[in-house]
DNA sequence: TTGTATGCGTTATCAT
DNA sequence: ATGATAACGCATACAA
């Protein structure tokens, strides 16, 4: 409101308003001992400079859009997500990055991802989306903007994954090395990361030399209970039951253990249980759920990390495709056969 | 990265960029058919105008702050504030604003939400805070920047609230109206939230005419199942025990479900249980948890229609208090005396 | 070392 | 009805 500009402390230290600029930025061709003055007269007045100006003037905004691209209101809803672009917050924050929301659309204007971020000048794009076959996405990555995107990979483009195939193999095997051998798993919507779990699941169980019936393998929702206490009830009722049931995430799983209890199923004793993300809630239950941890702490902290080295060495950066390693959370609902 | 600007645009149509922005800006005068096909042209030309340059011309960004006061981590992890944000965003965005984040620092320099706010010229901030006594909150109210809180009335300024008090009330009469006579409530951090619930308990017992024993409230944590774990076993401990509990919030519960599975209670039979928020996860649980929805999309949108009024009509604009009901959510842990 | 002048893209004022 | 021009706040090439 105040908005304390280069002009009065030009005014108040006697000085152009070149002289002011070049103090601030810590320009070499000032005086040592005037510049600090002025620097000192700046902080005294509250200056702070005007983040549009510079911008205009610069063509860089110091600003990062954000687009959320997810469905089903799991938005910042999901404590994956949410914890991601948390952990990015404060990585960017530490590199003198503001965040923007980008969305499809201001007002009554329709706009493209692309045209929203270029409309707010940001400097780079944080893509957090699920379906990224979405048209807006796709522009957004062929255009020559920097971008990170999360549990995706475009060619040419920077991503942070968590290692999903191998993942779920940690947690196939983990299940094996208690004994099991009946293995079920219902898995979340049929999107990429999916596809790979999936993949991870049938690879290790090859592996492993486990022959998997069809119907241990079913389809389910991701952050959705309801649709988890479905299929629990599909597997329970088959003539050869699981030994254990992988669930698509730790929430969804929720619906799983009610359904289980309502079926008169007890925790590990009766049937073992999985879940996958290794949400806090996920230490809430109990018996503490035996999950999949994925870091979303560091997958955040490492894309706001390629993004602002994007951003501000384009010609020596390079594009990269950083996996992130999860860990295993032992609970105590996959009990030793 | 193309970025059109309204000097191509001119050139293109043979006018000069004055017409070009009446065209666009629908100013009066100038022709109508003319206006028509510089309009087409701009659009197939795919400009978008620079938000930068047009906030520095008109001094509004059309870009509101969004400030995370919030402890421990209980910041877009927690379901109530993230689905408060994300109405808050919708709403915002149906007005042509998009949301920054705004913290306390950018890069090596601290700043105060104020500065921040005025560095990134944002027109309006949404604050999203626990603390209210934070220094750097106050100067941000003190000053005369348009702005909205949650939960929390300052003097001259916009709130909207979960009305505190009446709706622990309505939870203590739905639980008193199914017979229960011996309550315990494990309230939360003592902010200003909690200070009004517990003032909301003791009133409602007093007219039901109930005496609660200095026991049976006691001080637990916001989102910290622990907490009312330890809280629930002190409770369950006592010789003239509680006939039904009620938790700070939903997720807490979990702590409380888990600790009294393990004392060997089972819910509703041996103890009545109530949550907080109406959060989706007690809708997961089994039986569905008792607890008091807080209307949370419906505050995020208020407040957003609250600030963008206050933004657009800064004279006309009288601040308000918006209070937003809630409603009892009956799900099976309280059991009928 | 310091200051002058120019332009970033837009809107607004004032001529024409 | 249309256009030249100035100004928003800042950074920088260049002149002094």
């Amino acid at each position: 409101m105040l908005a304390v500009t280069l002009k009065q402390i030009a005014e108040a230290c006697n000085v152009s308003t070149a002289t002011v600029s070049k103090a601030l930025n810590y320009a070499s061709d000032i005086g040592a001992e005037k510049a600090e003055s002025i620097r000192r007269t700046a902080k005294s007045m509250g200056y702070f400079p005007n983040a549009a100006a510079r911008a205009l003037k610069t063509n860089h905004s110091r600003n990062i859009g954000v687009t959320f691209s997810l469905d089903r209101a799991i938005g910042l809803t999901h404590e994956y997500f949410a914890q991601i672009l948390e952990s990015f917050q404060l990585e960017a924050e530490t590199s003198g990055y503001d965040l923007t929301l980008i969305s499809r659309s201001l007002g009554k204007t329709v706009m493209s991802y692309l045209e929203h971020s270029i409309y707010r000048n940001c400097d780079g794009i944080f893509v957090l989306a699920q379906k990224f076959e979405d048209p807006s996405i796709i522009e957004l990555v062929s255009s020559k903007i920097p971008l990170v995107t999360i549990d995706y990979a475009f060619n040419g483009c920077s991503a942070v994954s968590s290692d999903n195939v191998n993942n779920m193999s940690g947690l196939v095997r983990y299940v094996h090395s208690l004994g099991h051998r009946k293995i079920a798993f219902i898995y979340g919507d049929k999107i990429d990361v999916t596809t790979r779990r999936i993949e991870g699941f049938y690879k290790t169980c090859g592996e492993l030399g486990l022959s998997i019936p069809h119907d241990y393998v079913v389809e389910g929702v991701y952050h959705c209970p309801e649709t988890s206490a479905a299929a629990t009830r599909k597997l329970m009722s088959l003539t050869d039951r699981p030994t254990c049931i992988m669930y698509p995430d730790d929430y969804s799983y929720i619906g799983g253990m009610n359904e289980l209890d309502r079926l008169g199923f007890s925790i590990p004793e009766d049937i073992s249980v999985t879940g996958f993300d290794g949400i806090s809630l996920s230490k809430g239950l109990r018996p503490n759920l035996t999950t999949f941890h994925q870091d979303s702490g560091a997958i955040g902290k490492k894309a706001a990390q390629l993004l602002v080295s994007a951003i501000e060495q384009p010609d020596k950066y390079k594009f990269e495709h950083v996996i992130i390693p999860g860990t295993v959370w032992e609970g105590g609902t996959v009990k030793k056969q």
